[in-house]
RNA sequence: CGCGGGAUGGAGCAGUUCGGUAGCUCGUCGGGCUCAUAACCCGAAGGUCGUAGGUUCAAAUCCUUCUCCCGCAACCA
């Protein structure tokens, strides 16, 4: 029996076409979704989009169209992208969905009739031109932050979920599990910025607006979008307050939320008081990722800095913007995107180090061996540290896998194809292959390599798994074991260029 | 004094838990090799580990001061 592991992203907002630095988030979790399945779990994977809101009806406004419109044409915007960079996903859901909808309104009912929710009157500092609220310290001397005339005190009708009732629970569990919320520091703050401090009920009703899931007791409003949002991640397996599906209950709790740094309270404080007041179990762990920045700061469209995955795919291709993002966001802090950067790792790493391995490689076996390889087992000392690098990289990749730290995976396969190139140069089979009674090393030589490479093509399979399968495909294995396999036999096909140099100066 | 994280050769980072030869990738310079996509391999230069002080036989690592950077500070998502 498989173990099961569910991962989801964040559903993306549909406010707009999504960059570079929104795509980082599926490729992460794609290939996380996909070391796991390699490693033999049951995965199931699930992103989407998140498309009620205020933000939303105003934008669909500004061009003349129903929200529904618009955020059909983002929606499938996104998807495409999160196509076009290979992701594998099981299922792209929607918070417009008819199902989701129908089971938020259960959702909400059951909370009301709990109790937990309760029809409350909000009072906040309000800006009438503006329409809208603003805390204490959102105000600029006093004033409202976008027009700078005077606030009032205004209050309105809403319903407010009873977070205080959780927070004690909440808490405890947070400081017993200190791998729920990641990285660490995240934690940190949510403890000494909410949770100590004591948590105000939060509203989750808005009559602002009405785009947006309607209340079914009270239809001039609409249910707050993050608990239209968040519940997302129980509405589309099976949850449903008057009896879950089987499927619900095999995968639920999730093992890991995938979400940027600039959400995390709102899936470390308010998506776990609702799963407790749902009497639901908390998902095992949410690790709150860093951003892929410029260099001149945060991705924007009025600094004119935006870049596009579906471009740069077409420029560079799918698996070297996937390892670009994946290697260069280190765990816990923000990592840079400029063209040159990403140039110098296609050329450094992955032409330089695995293409050219791969290819120099095959080469020899065809020059030599008219691409027929067999272990001729006669081993040299060198030959220890190389098979057993291979040896050690599952294990190696495992933990850092285990720890979230996705670069530093990757650099573990690297390491074992940058100690391959080097074992070509300790074993010079250009010179073995000028003596006939060299013959037989010079063929373990090559069968060591072509193991080291397939080990490592499996290993890359969950950040480039369309290299791995070229790879695979050209030293002609099916063979997807994680250790050096003593006895294959290889024929070979044509070594193909993997990664085309990339010039500079264009 | 709101809370938290950080400052390490030209660039990006690891090392700080449990003090003991300062490490990796890229870049620069020199050399080697020729199987390979001017790729690969070896070597060298380059750091008083932000500042000032303290503990210690010994501090990037522990304690204190200061400076600078970043994140968070609840109803936009």
């Amino acid at each position: 029996m498989k173990e099961k592991y569910y991962i989801s992203t964040a559903i993306a907002y549909t406010s707009g076409k999504p960059h570079i630095g929104n795509t980082y988030e599926i490729v992460l979790a794609d290939a996380i979704a996909r070391y796991k399945r390699l490693k033999g779990f049951l995965v199931y994977f699930q992103t989407g989009t998140d498309e009620h809101g205020e933000k939303i009806q105003i934008k669909a406004k500004e061009e003349n169209i129903t929200p529904k419109e618009f955020v059909d044409e983002i929606a499938s915007e996104i998807k495409s992208i999160w196509d076009i960079m290979n992701t594998s996903y099981d299922k792209f859901v929607r918070t417009t969905d008819e199902h989701h909808e129908k089971i938020v309104q259960k959702i909400f009912k059951k909370m009301l009739d709990k109790g937990d929710i309760y029809l409350g009157e909000y009072k906040g500092l309000y800006c009438t031109p503006c329409e809208s609220f603003w805390t204490e310290n959102q105000l600029v001397d006093g004033k409202c932050p976008d027009c700078g005339r005077e606030v009032e005190l205004k209050s309105e009708e809403s319903y407010f979920f009873k977070l205080s009732k959780y927070q004690e629970k909440l808490m405890d569990y947070i400081e017993s599990h200190p791998e729920f919320i990641q990285p660490a520091s995240r934690k940190n703050e949510m403890i000494n910025n909410f949770l100590k401090p004591g948590l105000q009920d939060l509203c989750v009703s808005r009559t602002s607006f009405d785009w947006g899931i309607p209340v079914v007791e009270n239809p001039q409003h609409v249910v707050y979008v993050w608990l239209d949002a968040l519940t997302n991640y129980i509405t589309n397996i099976g949850y449903d307050p008057d009896g879950s599906s089987e499927e619900f209950n095999k995968l639920w709790p999730a093992d890991l939320h995938l979400i940027g740094k600039d959400i995390i309270r709102f899936h470390t404080i308010y998506w776990p008081c609702f799963l407790m007041s749902l009497d639901l179990p908390l998902p095992k762990q949410v690790f709150g990722h860093p951003w892929l920045i410029m260099s001149d700061g945060k991705m924007s469209k009025s600094k004119g800095n935006v870049i596009y995955a579906d471009d740069l795919v077409k420029e560079f291709g799918v698996d070297a913007v996937r390892f670009y993002v994946l290697h260069e966001i280190p765990f816990a802090s923000d990592g840079v995107f400029t063209k040159d950067l990403l140039i110098e790792r296609i050329n450094g790493d992955l032409v330089n180090i695995l293409g050219n391995l791969v290819n120099r490689t095959i080469s020899m076996a065809k020059k030599y061996f008219d691409s027929h390889l067999e272990n001729k087992k006669v081993i040299e000392i060198v030959d220890n540290e190389l098979i057993s690098m291979i040896n050690a990289l599952e294990s190696e990749i495992d933990n850092k896998m285990t720890n979230l730290e996705i670069g530093s995976a990757i650099d573990e396969i690297f390491e074992v194809l940058r100690r391959s190139n080097k074992y070509i140069d300790e074993t010079t089979p250009w010179t073995l292959a000028k003596e006939e009674s060299k013959k037989e090393r010079l063929e373990t030589v090559l069968y060591n390599l072509i193991e080291a490479i397939r080990v490592c093509a499996v290993f890359l399979s969950p950040f480039l798994p369309e290299t791995s399968e070229r790879i695979l495909s050209q030293i002609h294995s099916t063979d997807t074991s994680f250790k050096f396999n003593e006895n294959a036999v290889y024929d070979l096909n044509e070594a193909e260029i993997l990664f085309q140099r990339i010039d500079m100066d264009k």
